[in-house]
DNA sequence: GCCAACGTTGGC
DNA sequence: GCCAACGTTGGC
């Protein structure tokens, strides 16, 4: 049995919010648009069903992990980068020989507060999380089980 | 709105 | 293969 990995997983809440995401049917959604080697690469080679995510949200007030979530589908082809109507396609991918990989994830819990970037930075227990890396801006970056827990920890009052 | 830190593109 | 130009990300 292969260890549990930990993700974080960037979106902008006007984008695609945590909100969004428990909204919908089963609380699953499909991470399609990743257009990133290194967070492709995360996607085929690392991330398993049941790897734990922290969700994000960039370009917000707050800047802050929101919730919790899943991996429920290990990675297939991103469909959206064969649709020339997609914003997200990639003339370069094609369907016998995808680019670009998407993963299903499945939203489990709203934290009772949201984790802010600024505690991140100012908490000694995170200063390793890639988020707070000067020049790190990966949409997905992984997170290691004692920042996994520090950030469970904060969010959800325990 | 600014700008640092990239990744990508394309001429050579 | 090099590198300048350009586009994007994302915090400030």
């Amino acid at each position: 049995m292969a260890e549990r990995r930990y993700w974080l997983f960037k979106s902008e809440p006007t984008a695609y919010s945590f909100a969004d995401l428990m909204a919908e049917t089963d609380r699953t959604a499909e991470w399609d648009g990743v257009r990133n080697y290194q967070v492709r690469n995360f996607m085929r080679d690392d991330m398993k069903v049941g790897d734990g995510i922290l969700f994000y949200h960039s370009s917000s007030n707050p800047l802050a992990v929101v919730g919790v979530a899943r991996i429920v589908g290990e990675s297939y082809p991103d469909a959206t980068a064969f649709d020339p109507a997609e914003k997200h396609y990639d003339p370069k991918s094609k369907p016998e020989n995808p680019a670009w990989l998407m993963v299903d994830i499945q939203g489990e819990r709203e934290f009772d507060r949201p984790v802010t970037l600024q505690e991140i930075k100012e908490n000694p227990k995170l200063e390793t999380m890639l988020l707070v890396k000067r020049g790190m801006r990966l949409s997905i970056q992984p997170v290691t089980q004692e920042e996994w827990d520090e950030v469970i920890s904060l969010g959800t009052g325990g």
